[in-house]
RNA sequence: GGUGGGGUAGCUCAGCUGGUUAGAGCGCAGGACUCAUAAUCCUGAGGUCGAGAGUUCAAGUCUCUCUCCCACCA
């Protein structure tokens, strides 16, 4: 039994979560979670919305919020989001929590204690008529390159030269459109990276467990140098910049930069859920108090793989103190939209709260799991949806099901069948589970979801060819007994499917392990590893014989047709 | 521009340190069965593995060049 720690990537405030950002971390994370409780190890998955830095500004004055108030009103959205889709948080924080102001406070404090932190004056646009700085792509202007009108403040859209916004020719806010602007001398905080170069190289050097994209990238940037980074920003929401328990001289109006604070907001939630369950959170995160045998997986989108292998690294190594390092970073790639990608700021693609509307959380899960973006961009589309749900929940899970569960009631008075001997056909079942459960196994613990859930569905459909293999249908016109194991193995089938199918598909595996009566304590993946097939044999027959079971309703009703349509009418292709 | 990921059957993807006739699911064609949500099971058709060159007895699998898609960085 081992400790696991795993977070997923924040999800930003800025409004309701796609499909994308479900499928990039939260819903993997959540997945590799449940199996891992289900193994028996003893699980701690945080999250939190993060909601610090300027969009969230923005999207709160748009909506005619004041941030907090906007902040307050849009986390709970996105608990509900994440309750509806089954998302089994331990504890779903907020990076403005005091905690976090606390927590981020005391780094940057014995950051500064170790020399990690320096005080420099950089130039920024300032807006009058915003009565604030403009980050970089809040600045628009004519580019100094290629005189192009519209260029953003990080980049011109027309010749695609690299810019700062300082070198804009007629610099105005991209926010009001106010040309009133200037340029200010502006002090900010740095964290100083590049001298932390060579202890992250070492850590990194020691890592033996990280994918190779998320190491490649890491050494890629110590190649090339660490820069150093800003982690404080001219702007009014987010922590307040203190120095000896006061605000900072000079840094009244600044704050912390957001992707300072909020990985910090990983162990500050994880306080908070302390807090709220009295438990103890140093165990889980601190070395020398109980967490040196903690692992720590972090799941996130690629975009974030840098500041996750390095950023937060800095902040934890530099610190000094003994606090729990990540062990295992799961990256993933982007879900795709009918040849485009989703997009909150754009609203195309489907929303968590508009999926939850349109089908069970279940079939997002399923479809969302087994097509993960694992190796590379995986595109989604209604079409495919339907596929994968009518095929592989309806047809083969959820038909398996039915038709041994109603042909239990229908010929065996509803009750788990005794007699019949062992044969060929329960000699091919043992030997496929044999294979194909530690298979299983294994994919959960190296993270490969595709595979898990591949194997998860040939595992069902080996099911439906025992039937036809042992076919009680047949056997019942001359020998009640031979039909009699044919059922009871399938209705001991059934039980292992719903156990095994409770990452992806919790919901729809209460409801299978509940119509047969499989006990809570009974649910778990504690197999025996020594023997698989002495292990199989056992399953198949770990239902006590005369047992009543129920047939459950049915399990996955089909996506039509006509459904799809609709849905592509109202969603399909969107407006870029 | 740099770095990384990807370009394998109609579609979505597997193919580890190079080695027998390149695999799976869906879709398609044929057959079987009838317990079941017209479900299931079996069989089959279908690929010069992005392009070109090279290394090797042998290359989707290594090297180089080119090309297309995606992301990140400056």
């Amino acid at each position: 039994m081992a400790r696991i720690l795993i977070t997923s990537a924040l999800p930003y405030i800025n409004g309701v979560k796609h499909l994308g950002n479900l499928a990039g971390s939260m819903l993997p994370a959540d997945v590799y979670a449940r199996a891992m409780r289900l193994m028996g190890h003893e699980v701690l998955y945080i999250c939190a919305t993060d909601e610090h830095g300027t969009p969230a500004e923005l999207a709160a004055a748009k909506e005619g919020l004041k941030v907090e108030d906007y902040c307050d009103k849009m986390h709970e959205v996105q608990a509900q989001s994440g309750a509806d889709f089954k998302l089994s948080f331990d504890y779903f924080g907020r990076s403005s929590a005091p905690s976090n102001h606390k927590l981020t406070q005391h780094f940057a404090e014995v950051l500064e204690a170790n020399g990690l932190i320096d005080e420099r004056v950089s130039k920024q646009v300032y807006s009058h008529a915003d009565g604030r700085y403009l980050p970089d792509r809040y600045v628009e202007g004519t580019c100094p390159n290629c005189g192009y009108e519209a260029a953003r403040g990080d980049q011109c859209d027309n010749c695609d030269r690299l810019l700062d916004p300082v070198d804009l020719i007629d610099p105005y806010s991209a926010v009001s459109g106010s040309k009133d602007v200037e340029i200010r001398d502006t002090n900010h905080l740095y964290l100083k990276q590049s001298d932390m170069a060579d202890r992250l190289r070492a850590w990194i050097d020691s890592s033996t467990e990280w994918p190779s994209l998320a190491k490649s990238i890491s050494y890629k940037w110590l190649d090339e140098g660490l820069q150093d980074r800003a982690i404080t920003r001219d702007l009014d929401w987010g922590i307040p910049v203190m120095k000896d328990g006061k605000p900072r001289p000079g840094f009244e109006n600044k704050v912390f930069y957001v992707w300072f604070d909020a990985p910090i907001e990983y162990i500050a939630a994880t306080q908070d859920w302390a807090e709220a369950n009295n438990e103890n959170w140093e165990r889980w995160w601190r070395k020398d108090k109980g967490a040196e045998d903690v692992t720590y997986v972090e799941f996130m989108g690629k975009d974030n793989v840098a500041f996750h292998a390095l950023s937060f690294p800095t902040t934890i190594i530099g610190s000094g103190e003994p606090w729990t390092l990540v062990d295992k970073i799961k990256a993933f790639n982007w879900v795709t939209w009918y040849d485009g990608k989703f997009s909150t700021s754009n609203n195309r693609g489907i929303f968590m709260d508009q999926a939850i509307e349109l089908a069970p959380s279940d079939y997002w899960r399923w479809v969302l799991t087994a097509n993960a973006p694992e190796g590379s961009d995986a595109p989604f589309t209604l079409e495919d949806f339907q596929g994968r749900v009518n095929s592989d929940l309806a047809n083969v899970l959820g038909n398996f099901v039915n038709r041994i569960t109603k042909y239990t009631v229908g010929k065996f008075d509803g009750k788990l069948p005794d007699g019949g001997e062992w044969g060929e056909a329960e000699d091919w079942i043992v030997d496929e589970l044999a294979t194909r459960l530690p298979a299983l196994m294994e994919y959960y613990e190296k993270m490969q979801f595709r595979k898990a859930a591949a194997e998860t569905r040939a595992i069902w459909a080996a099911g439906n060819e025992y039937l036809t293999q042992a076919a009680p249908w047949t056997h019942y016109k001359t020998n009640v007994d031979q039909a009699a194991i044919g059922t009871r193995v399938g209705l001991n089938l059934v039980a292992l499917f719903g156990i095994l199918a409770q990452p992806i598909i919790p919901d729809a595996a209460a409801k299978i392990l509940d119509a047969i009566g499989v006990p809570e304590k009974n649910r778990t993946w504690k197999f025996d590893r020594e023997d698989w097939k002495a292990c199989v044999s056992d399953i198949l027959d770990a239902l006590p014989r005369g047992m009543e079971i129920k047939a459950p309703d049915v399990l996955f009703t089909k996506i039509e047709d006509d459904q799809v349509a609709a849905w592509v009418e109202r969603f399909g292709g969107g407006e870029g």
